[in-house]
DNA sequence: TGAATATATGAGCAAGTATTCATATATTAT
DNA sequence: ATAATATATGAATACTTGCTCATATATTCA
């Protein structure tokens, strides 16, 4: 059995992929790199939205960033992410 | 790219186990099936709260119940649970 | 039957979350 | 330099969540 603060971190983790909107960019990013305009539109959602829901991605660590000029393009940082991501959706969809 | 409807269903699912609370009780039968008050005695929480987030769980279909006179069973319904726990938990203790 | 026990549920509240809007910072172009 | 563009951030607000407390429902026991 976990400790305390471990549980504590599971859930922040299941938090991050709590969310319908960091699904899609999730989602989105499965798919390559995008940058936030990009984003914003493939999710159909105001880039400051987006921005501030990337924010919290980045702070878990679940995307990184790549500056290019005036411009950040993300990424997923971690496989872990697509594989809940794609075992959840398994469950889902079948089971 | 999955529909709206599946990313919410989606998101539902992550959002159940998106708390401490809820994790210690799947952690709990994930060692096999207890009844509230004993879920409540390993969680260190009222019967009441344990309560509340059975139901949750039993909506998500997370659990199953098995009755027993005036006590009620737990345990995990499905094993994708224990999956997504135990892939969720390898990426917060190493990775 | 009536009291005791196990669980479930509803209302209410405090704390957390997701968005918008306004503004700040950084970079490029004129 | 100044304007334009891309992203980030803070405050405000509406919505959601997890708990407690009181109460309801079921089941067993005396």
């Amino acid at each position: 059995m976990p400790k305390r603060s471990e549980f504590t971190r599971l859930a922040e983790l299941f938090g991050a992929l709590s969310d319908p909107t960091r699904l899609r960019i999730i989602s989105t990013l499965m798919e390559g790199e995008h940058n936030v305009g990009e984003i914003a539109v493939l999710v159909e959602l105001s880039e400051s939205a987006v921005s501030h829901q990337l924010r919290g991605l980045r702070q878990m660590h679940l995307v990184r960033t790549r500056k290019a000029g005036r411009q950040v393009f993300y990424s997923l940082d971690d496989d872990h992410v697509a594989r809940l991501y794609q075992l959840g959706l398994d469950h889902v969809l079948h089971g």
